[in-house]
DNA sequence: GCATGATAAATGAC
DNA sequence: GTCATTTATCATGC
């Protein structure tokens, strides 16, 4: 909780009004499919494929390009947290299967 | 399909638990210290999280959270303040 | 039921 | 392009 009241500094300059800025929207699971899809076989896109997908997708180039930045900072942060076993048991793995 | 399972897997929001008392301790202590600038560098980073034994990362994840929620919450009140000094003015004017 | 930590879109510095 | 952020949302803890 942060109800510790502003009593004698409230020039926070560092809390500026970003308000301006767009608003975050998730993608559909079609969408991040087909995204996820593209990136197993190649982590950066070609201009002529990001129009495709843009297009197919319903989204921006700018969102596509977009999506494969963050996609790349995520896979980079991923193998830096050592990889995938991480002594996850398969015992879970059932309870996930039926939820898709 | 296996993909996504994979990314179950991946997904630490699925296996997230609550930081010691004494780690949100020194956090809240750099922050509410650094009020005016409460952006720990790479180096201050690694000395919270190692204060906390907790990941660099997750010391960003913190001070992200901690700095947006603050300043929601500043938003706030400063909101109802408003709510109420206006409708004190209201009802003494009317 | 919200507080809290982690992640997903979106921006901007460089 | 990377990368530290902002912000909303997600998933969990309690």
């Amino acid at each position: 909780m942060d109800v510790q009241l502003q009593c004698c500094e409230p020039s926070l300059d560092w809390a500026g009004n970003h308000s301006l800025r767009k608003k975050r929207k998730p993608y559909t699971k079609y969408q991040t499919l087909e995204l996820e899809k593209e990136f197993l076989y190649s982590t950066y896109v070609s201009k002529q494929k990001r129009w495709e997908l843009a297009r197919n997708l319903g989204l921006t180039e700018r969102q596509v390009k977009i999506w494969f930045q963050n996609r790349r900072m995520k896979d980079k942060k991923q193998k830096q947290r050592g990889g995938v076993g991480d002594g996850a048991s398969l015992s879970i793995m059932g309870g996930m299967l039926k939820e898709e | 399909a296996v993909m996504i399972l994979r990314s179950r897997f991946l997904d630490a929001r699925r296996k997230r638990r609550n930081f010691s008392k004494q780690a949100t301790e020194v956090l809240n202590e750099y922050f509410y210290s650094h009020l005016a600038n409460p952006y720990p560098s790479e180096e201050a980073k690694e000395e919270l999280a190692r204060q906390c034994n907790i990941t660099v990362s997750q010391v960003s994840n913190w001070f992200g959270n901690k700095r947006i929620r603050y300043k929601k919450n500043i938003a706030k009140a400063q909101e109802e303040a408003n709510m109420y000094a206006a409708k004190k003015a209201a009802s003494v004017h009317g």
